[in-house]
DNA sequence: GTATACAATGAATACGTATACACACTGGCT
DNA sequence: AGCCAGTGTGTATACGTATTCATTGTATAC
């Protein structure tokens, strides 16, 4: 038991070759029922299962996609991880995953070229980060997920940030607010630019102009939203409402207005982004932009396996709807 | 450059032989210094790297961990892979997940003895749970953290859950409490067992009763500890403390009392295990039983190297101090 | 000047599997 | 009887690397 048994030790007990063995294991039709229900059964009492390393190393295929992920604690980042779990697993792929913030440049670098997996599934791109450019130069299938890049030529699946901004905007402007704060980002992708460019159009189209000191820019810590609403809301004429680019944020907007004595959605109303699990909660019964999660990870990781399958299929960008869910945060006034 | 090049294309160019490139790659000192600086040109010229496969494949070594996880959106069980993450990372290992949840047990069952991975990380053991058993008989190096099993011969690395409980307890009643509630789980393993037992057991030793009324077992979702306070809070003598077993329902229970009108901590204390980062949001500023994670995955982690090193080294059990994070959701009476 | 140690390298092999190829056997057909 | 198509199986090889073994050259010792 010290060594685990190998398909030629297999083949030597049912009186075979190795290769029977082994067209037994890939479910090859050349070969004789018998023949096959006798090494199965011998496969089975010897517990055996084959060496993944030597079938991938022959195969070329690992079954293992690798997952590039930023900030796991952060909410919605977990839902989409674990997301991509349930997807990949319904579908018999192991994943590994590489957190960015961790991970040194050099380290990524070496992994996009050991073909440790067969494809990448790249949730945090940004306009900055190399790793995109270096994953597709590696030859190897990429997906952007969540997060997409403006014209690059590479299979992605975004949802539709600045219209589900729009809709935010449109939806306070609608409701009669006119005094409105943007707790924004400083935009490091598609997704952030977007989510502050759609909503700002939402007013102009509309002619309610924002305020310089109505716009915060933050980081994305939660500590930084309730920092962002102190500010906004122990002015003297405080906005009546705030949007913001996260829930996270947006999290954190709802705690600052509570410790400087703000109710919402009498005082304030807030709308936050991504429509995590947690907005749900009570303690936030948050107003926010949904993300289609679910579809935006089982589409993404259907255009990787097509990628796989053909790796010179035109790319395909797809964008997803984002509706907004109205909850308790904010509320019709009439 | 459809095909990635070899370790013996390279060493056609560098007119060496694929055995001496090979004993560059592994720094072998049996190479002389002006081969090796010649070899290194000639691989940083083709941006070469090898591959991970085929060398795993002959070393018998990965330099991939195996993580066994379940409910990666649960804020605890998140910064808990985000730690895995980093440690792994920081030596240079890869990490392949698993969501138990996701994956169907046979699924499990074949990937123990694929020999894809080097050690197990196991982070939810469960009386129930086949998976530990299973990954024990594997023979591949396996350490449980965070959840462990009472008298597994396997290494583990827990926080003292009974301690932090009673701990919580004794810091109920010494602050005069004694009515009070305990939302709790049904014990699928040591972790829910002790710090539901730890925590009676300080009350026991107080002398404080607790009122059949007053516990209440529930599910592990957030909405489970809502409803939980929900029933304790609206009640005619509602108890003036509630304790429960994670952060998650801790913050259900913030929920409901807010729900029911109950001021914290004015009305009822709240104290939560866990401490996650969440717990510092001023929408919950909860005190709960603090979880040294970053030890326990570090400890953890060196404890299965030390195992992949040598399988018949003994094994360890280490359990690590949970102190009490005191914040507002508690408040000393005087 | 030969024997010996040692350094540096190449040739050959093994890791465990999948598969191209060769081969034997069967049975149906002319 | 001879042929061919088809079926099932074994032999041999390749995937890309690490490593053992053999070999060469060089320096040191007698």
């Amino acid at each position: 038991m010290a060594r685990p048994p190998t398909s030629r030790d297999l083949a030597r007990l049912a009186g075979v070759s190795q290769a029977t063995v082994s067209r037994v294991l890939t479910n090859n039709p050349k070969v004789n029922p018998e023949t096959r229900a006798r090494v199965l059964q011998v496969l089975k009492d010897a517990n055996y299962t084959p060496n993944a390393l030597a079938r991938a190393m022959k195969t070329g295929r690992t079954d293992t996609i690798g997952v590039f992920m930023t900030r796991v604690t952060s909410p919605f980042h977990a839902e989409l991880l674990d997301e991509i779990g349930r997807v990949l697993s319904s579908i018999g792929l192991h994943m590994i995953l590489w957190n960015i913030e961790h991970d040194r440049e050099e380290t990524v670098a070496e992994v996009l070229h050991q073909r440790l997996v067969d494809g990448f599934l790249l949730t945090s791109a940004t306009y900055d980060s190399k790793l995109h450019t270096m994953a597709l130069a590696s030859g190897t299938p990429t997906v952007l997920v969540h997060r997409g890049i403006d014209g690059l030529d590479c299979d992605q699946v975004v949802g539709d940030n600045w219209q589900g901004a729009y809709d935010a905007g449109k939806y306070l402007v609608d409701h009669g607010h006119t005094d409105i704060g943007l707790v924004t980002l400083v935009p490091t992708g598609n997704t952030s630019r977007d989510r502050d460019l759609g909503f700002r159009a939402a007013l102009a189209d509309a002619g309610v102009k924002i305020k310089p000191s109505n716009v915060v820019t933050v980081g994305v810590p939660h500590a930084d939203g309730h920092a962002a609403a102190k500010k906004l809301l122990s002015r003297k004429n405080p906005p009546t409402a705030i949007y913001t680019v996260t829930d996270l944020l947006a999290f954190g907007i709802l705690d600052g207005a509570r410790a400087v004595g703000a109710r919402v959605p009498d005082d304030v109303w807030v709308i936050g982004f991504d429509n995590t699990e947690m907005a749900a909660w009570e303690a936030f019964d948050l107003t926010s932009v949904d993300q289609p999660t679910h579809t935006i990870v089982e589409t993404g990781v259907d255009l990787l396996r097509q990628r796989i399958a053909d790796p010179d299929r035109p790319t395909e960008v797809v964008t997803l709807p984002c509706p907004l869910a109205i909850r308790g945060s904010t509320a019709n006034r009439h």
